[in-house]
DNA sequence: AAATTATTAGGAATTATTCCTAAAAAGTAT
DNA sequence: ATACTTTTTAGGAATAATTCCTAATAATTT
């Protein structure tokens, strides 16, 4: 693994973002810094930086993958509404990584509530 | 909601299916009963099942959407190997659905764990 | 500095899913 | 049952997100 402008300046955005921003958007804040830099190459190094377990990488349902700069366990919610993504305290203590669950051996955890937030219900 | 053939079939199949079928599998079981639905039909008619609550759709990072006909909150473990997805059994004993977290009104809770399964392990 | 190897930009390709449209089927009223 | 209304369908085109490809460039090693 090489230490590229382009692989630091991703993982200088993701640690410098406060929010959960999609593979386009951290392409956006990188370019701010990088102008030149590809999508292929944001995707390319967000990849193997949440292998490495450098960022977190987040699944949601119905749209693009999330990054997190918080590795540490901790659950989040998806509006369904305005796609808004937020941080839950998790109530598990122990993150599990690394322990065997029905025999397969867990590398990472990742819980997801959806349903509708507070700003959109209340319109 | 009107019931046709398609919507009753895919259905059946999704009950009937023992594993975490994703789309494009339920509509190759499904063609064997009905050859000429379109997979258009299926991704519709899963869409709308899973709106309903008749059948469960599983967000799984990297790759298709599953579905699973036990509706009951419970965990996936899903094999970053084989791909394989396994129903684990579920810390949690209230689903939680309908309650507030952090003002937001949940709708759904998916549980997934990744990692690498038993069998691929031993290889 | 030269050689080696990994990474890059840019665009093409792929994958999963949704959207579009005219035709057919389902449900409702006659 | 027959005519009418509404929903759903098949089939294919379109879209969105992500990955793959290639020659050129940059990073590290010798």
């Amino acid at each position: 693994m090489r230490n590229t402008r382009q692989r630091e300046t991703v993982l200088k955005v993701v640690n410098e973002s406060c929010d959960h921003p999609t593979a386009e958007t951290i392409y956006e804040r990188t370019r701010l810094i990088l102008p030149s830099i590809s999508l292929g190459t944001v995707y390319r190094n967000l990849k193997q930086l949440s292998d490495m377990g450098a960022i977190r990488e987040i699944i949601i349902a119905n749209g693009s993958d999330r990054y997190d700069k918080t590795v540490r366990l901790h659950a989040h919610f998806s509006c369904r509404e305005c796609g808004e993504v937020f941080d839950i305290p998790c109530e598990f203590t122990d993150n599990g990584i690394g322990a065997t669950i029905c025999g397969n051996e867990i590398e990472n955890v990742e819980v997801l509530y959806r349903g509708i937030c507070n700003k959109c219900k209340s319109k």
